[in-house]
DNA sequence: TTTTCAATACGTCAATATGACACAATGAAA
DNA sequence: TTTCATTGTGTCATATTGACGTATTGAAAA
């Protein structure tokens, strides 16, 4: 079995057919029960590459200044995967979106926040849901990388907005989200040469300092142009194009895509070496 | 922050002092309730190298052919990692295990065994136990690193016996243990550049060929002898000991320690390259 | 229109790392 | 005492890396 095979679905590979149960979320917090898992949970750092930074998709809680990355919870016959799927595309309106466990929250003490109730009544939810959302949750850490500009945000049941941050300006964030978000930063940078990261975060043509930024900012570190064009070029993943950046001051750079084949097969061997 | 902080427990490190609860596993299956999470469970796939092998440790279940990887449950108070050490620590009698959390397995239909309430019955499991351990469990997977030669194995309340097995001469693993330990190992190839797994394999002291045996056979392929001192040399995380091994046919070869301090920090650059 | 200039494309070269071997030394077993 | 599989050390051609130089482009400024 390969690395990637072992590690998870493949770039932007449907799973199974997901169910396409669509949830009132305002009627479901005011009612008692709920059909998900109790304890699990699952929270997403949803990231895109917009004007050589990357950007976060994070909601902001109603009745609270702070951040939340988006989570959601898993129902009785979903994976954990289809779970996310769902909750991302209820939050991008994206479909077969790349996303990557990467690791387990269980800290006992990661669900002792502080005493929100007057807030939940304040949403109407319902007692009993109040209970529920007050339970230890052991919550599993995903990253999904997204096109920036094909995403539709909508905030969740708890949140009134949903929408872009840039890493170093986004607020301080709920809970132990910011662990998570520190901790997905973390593992991107170890998986860049393992995962199809560009790929997906990158849209179908762009140039090579784009990408070039894009390691950068992930790596964050600078790079020499000229080097990173050779190694990037050897790999033989990039499909040079006629085509140029036009309505760009200076010299039009020269546009690429992904070569996907050859692409996939390099991230099987590790894009050797490091950067 | 660096990514081995960010991804996870140090070498051989404690998080927080463990409960001493100790459970008679018998008396525990005979009774109604218990005090461990619903759903969330954790396999663990015990990695140790002996005679120029990787190990496994297992469980061979009673009333089954099949083998399992050691398992466990959380209790209310306890983080993932906790219940993983406690749960280890039952079945080896080692303290300090070096342990990382790798994947969690959800797929819905990895809970779906045959059904085995005649075994259970015969087992004198009280019949909510039996129900409870019927959940569907989402399951925790985590690798561990322990040193053969000091593991004293003791099977659990569900198994007969508690061995160690070569990675090829494993019989069939229940439910999708199979799968499990296939990832680990994949994880381990992945891993073995950022993390410890040298150090937390071998003896305090090792000769050369041990540790190129050792990187061998994780990776799955032969290396040269002379290129593999020289790299490994480069990196200054060996100690050179006057000693050499005795009793041994043929010439003596040198002992090694690991240079701890330097082995960390060159692990946390990501000891750069592949082989 | 012409000039400017920042950004891009392409290339060079010394230093270093890598892969593939050769050869001498050792010490238990024959 | 001899044998010989195994270990310690070294060499060399080749590939890769890091650092930097120069020419080209094309929108924006003059």
């Amino acid at each position: 079995m390969s690395v990637l095979s072992a590690l998870g679905p493949q770039v932007r590979m449907r799973l199974r057919p997901i169910m396409a149960i669509k949830i009132d979320l305002q009627q479901w917090l005011s009612e008692p029960g709920n059909d998900f898992l109790s304890h699990i949970s699952l929270d997403c750092a949803v990231f895109g590459f917009h004007a050589g930074e990357l950007r976060i998709l994070l909601l902001k809680m109603k009745n609270q200044d702070r951040l939340a990355l988006p989570g959601g919870f898993m129902m009785a016959q979903e994976s954990l995967e289809e779970a996310a799927i769902r909750t991302l595309e209820e939050r991008t309106g994206l479909e077969n979106i790349f996303l990557q466990q990467f690791h387990v929250f269980s800290d006992p003490a990661r669900s002792e926040s502080a005493d929100r109730a007057e807030d939940f009544k304040k949403m109407g939810m319902h007692p009993s849901k109040m209970e529920w959302f007050a339970q230890r949750w052991i919550s599993v850490g995903f990253y999904a990388l997204v096109e920036f500009s094909q995403v539709n945000p909508k905030p969740d049941a708890l949140s009134e907005t949903c929408c872009w941050y840039s890493l170093e300006e986004r607020g301080k964030l709920i809970l132990d989200h910011d662990q998570i978000l520190e901790t997905a930063l973390a593992t991107l940078r170890l998986q860049l040469n393992y995962q199809p990261i560009g790929y997906n975060l990158l849209p179908r043509k762009f140039t090579m300092p784009e990408l070039q930024k894009l390691y950068e900012t992930i790596l964050g570190k600078k790079l020499d142009r000229r080097n990173f064009q050779r190694k990037m070029l050897s790999y033989g993943i990039l499909h040079a194009l006629d085509e140029k950046r036009t309505g760009v001051a200076h010299k039009a750079p020269y546009l690429y895509s992904f070569h996907l084949r050859n692409y996939q097969k390099a991230l099987r061997q590790g894009l050797e070496a490091g950067w």
